[in-house]
DNA sequence: TTCGATATATACCATACAGTATATAGTTTT
DNA sequence: AAAACTATATACTGTATGGTATATATCGAA
């Protein structure tokens, strides 16, 4: 069973976390969240040390569900071809999925904390790494399997693809159009 | 002859445009530029209504340069491919570019204020517009003078050249790699 | 069902915030 | 150079901020 305090905690981090994605870790105030949660500063700083602790943890359970679709799209039967169809088709309805998360919080905390909190940049720059080593494996296994054939390093043309996508998620972002995702 | 208050009112935009740039618009607070200006509350205000006011002119004081930096090199003599290659090679080198804007403005305001103020955001969506337009102008050029071909619309090749491209500075600004703009 | 432990609420702190009224300094104009 | 005007500095609001000490409520085990 679970603890009452693991369950507020889950609570907390789950009501949070699209606040803390919108607004970023500066423009996210401790009366924001007692005012969502409903709870009080008790209750909160109880759970997490302070507000950066909380901050981090709203951002892992946003990367977590993200991580875990782009797993479901590559881990899909098939051939890598098809595993990064899927991944692609993915990101064409990629501000459904943000909906509820608030926006990509790669993008959102990425740009937002460069300048106001080196954890969570820092927390942002490895989830691009991580990303980008995934799609890397589908190609290599590809290219194994003799079902792909790259000019460039399985690395370096995921790189591109994961630049591709991101820009597009970037320009739906600033403009509110999903068209760029659907186009790219 | 300029008066004295319109070239303080430069000097601060100037010495701001950089901090509201790299913090943000909630993540820079009133003492941050009095700081950084050497001036006092009461030189700031006499100058700018209030803090929003001061933002906006901030932000249209780093588009200014952005925009005529592309001006530049859309605006060479030469075919229309020849000021494609111009703009590119201008973004290969945009770490270097936005280096004292401290970062791009267009992404940096885009993504911070969308949730936090409807300003910022809006005229970061008008930059982008206005830039894409820029684009389709000379890929329009390219194509009443037999130079390009192209599969689709002009303004639709354009905003997918421009996604690209800030897909590139998306990923340089989060992993802080600038290989991304080289690459892409 | 009572008791000890855990979890939440209340009330409070010092500080930082955006913004303002007014005094002082600087600049023009006459 | 004095007067009139403009621009900046000072000193101050009220409010919101992140964070904490402590009281109260809720929980799980006996």
């Amino acid at each position: 069973m679970t603890t009452k305090a693991e369950r507020t905690t889950a609570y907390i981090i789950e009501t949070v976390a699209p606040i803390f994605n919108k607004h970023g870790y500066v423009g996210t105030s401790m009366s924001d969240l007692t005012e969502a949660t409903g709870l009080t500063k008790g209750a909160i700083y109880g759970n997490f040390e302070n507000k950066e602790a909380l901050a981090l943890a709203a951002f892992e359970y946003n990367i977590k569900k993200l991580q875990s679709a782009i797993d479901e799209r590559l881990g899909i039967e098939g051939s890598s071809l098809q595993k990064l169809a899927s991944l692609t088709d993915f990101y064409r309805h990629y501000d459904e999925f943000t909906l509820d998360l608030g926006g990509c919080p790669v993008l959102n905390v990425g740009v937002d904390a460069k300048f106001n909190n080196r954890f969570l940049a820092g927390a942002a720059k490895e989830t691009v790494k991580t990303i980008e080593g995934k799609i890397a494996l589908v190609l290599e296994n590809g290219i194994r399997t003799n079902e792909i054939r790259l000019p460039v390093p399985p690395l370096q043309f995921a790189k591109q693809l994961y630049t591709m996508i991101q820009g597009a998620v970037a320009m739906a972002t600033i403009t509110n159009d999903r068209k760029y995702l659907i186009n790219t």
